[in-house]
DNA sequence: CGCTGTGTTGACAGGTCTCAATATAAGTGG
DNA sequence: CCACTTATATTGAGACCTGTCAACACAGCG
């Protein structure tokens, strides 16, 4: 049994060997990518996917009003460019914020990964399920949350997940971003990400120092993020 | 060949006569549900999704704030319930907005449906990928547009929608919802959709009389609301 | 007829953005 | 290694957007 990383902090779900050979034959051989190179901009042609073995990617779009709104951070194991696969022009950017390896995975070819492992296709649809939960979550912090409770949620998140990656990740998170990045994420300017930042620090919450965040006191900034828990369907 | 209406304006795919009987074969017996009936609460045990035959539907939680924030308005020919699937209990709240008709479909039936008809199984993953996306229209509007212009994008969101159900559907919109409920679906006080509507209403772009908004200025309200537009990708 | 939910309006406070200036860090070429 | 350039971080002042609170109007409904 072999553990497949799609999304979040929990989301692990069990596939045979027999699953994971062929989800090793489809993928192509492994690609490097420099930080900040691009693996595909939004409104290019799309054929494939990316299954991320080593970095950090960021998707996301610009808007027309010239601001942008990153979606996601992936972290290894994440599939990357999936949500292009439904319409004909990419729909997101996606950009690699550290060195990234990634091994490209063909369109046609999830298709017939469907057709021959039902079981794996089922996984796949429950796993964009949850990124879709994911993405309501996103949707009601930015809605009906601060700015603070956002920045708190967004650092436990990447927290979380690099601990579920690696169980002795310390509580520090080393951002690969810029403060305007962070404000992408997060839905406000990067002024205001610095500022909030500052208070973060000024509660005792984090320390700072250049990119790197520790988290000083994680219980409290689970309780200024206010998050939901959930619990996955395990097939 | 049948169309199956799961998302959007766009999204219809074409499916074949034998997947439409597939679908038809798990779904259970049409069941009506009274206007501002609930078809499950958030936090309760899932064991089926709903296609939406009649009526308008909510798809929302309650935050720990208090507020609320609504994901989506499902009209006629969508299922609805479909992300709580990936977790053990109901991640959201599905509220029928006027008298609802809906055919339950077992979860375990749609298992089976993935092992049978692989095609059907990869449009539904292409169907999620979709609303995906269109989650991620919503977080960037949300995120970084004004009130006015998520206003003006949900009407014409609404009405783009009605009019993919019904090609004679006028330029007019009449909503079983709430100021308040307006407001939890962008993401802003009832107080203010009051303000933003009569706003609307002085720039000449809509008129209201009751529950109904009569779009006046298509065009313009497309200006306001600055939407990207997809391209599906039809198989 | 009085309830009750919803819509409307006003005054005010607070959050967030914009613009602009400065400080600091990171690269670059000599 | 240093001077220079560029990107990023920090800080301040002011304007705008949105939320909160409270009052009132209006409709549907018993």
């Amino acid at each position: 049994m072999h553990r497949l990383a799609l999304g979040r902090f929990t989301d692990f779900i069990d596939i045979s060997d027999e699953e994971r050979a062929a989800l090793d034959a489809i993928a192509g051989p492994p690609c490097d990518v420099p930080a900040r190179g691009v693996l595909h901009r939004q409104g290019s042609e799309i054929d494939r996917v990316y299954w991320l073995g080593e970095g950090w990617v960021s998707s996301g779009v610009a808007t027309p009003g010239g601001l942008q709104q990153i979606f996601k951070i992936h972290l290894p194991g994440d599939f990357v460019g999936v949500p292009s696969m439904a319409v004909t022009r990419a729909f997101e950017t996606l950009t690699a914020l550290t060195p990234v390896v990634v091994r490209p995975i063909l369109v046609e070819d999830i298709g017939k990964l469907f057709a021959q492992q039902s079981r794996l296709a089922a996984v796949l649809f429950l796993c964009v399920q949850y990124e879709r939960v994911m993405l309501m979550d996103r949707l009601t912090s930015i809605g009906r949350s601060r700015a603070i409770a956002r920045l708190a949620a967004l650092l436990l998140n990447l927290y979380d997940r690099l601990r579920s990656i690696d169980p002795a990740q310390p509580p520090t998170v080393d951002l690969p971003l810029t403060q305007s990045e962070l404000g992408d994420l997060v839905g406000i300017t990067a002024v205001h990400v610095n500022r909030k930042l500052q208070e973060l620090e000024r509660q005792g919450l984090v320390a700072r120092q250049r990119n790197r965040v520790d988290l000083v006191d994680i219980e409290g900034l689970r309780r200024l993020a206010d998050l939901p828990q959930y619990q996955l369907r395990r097939d």
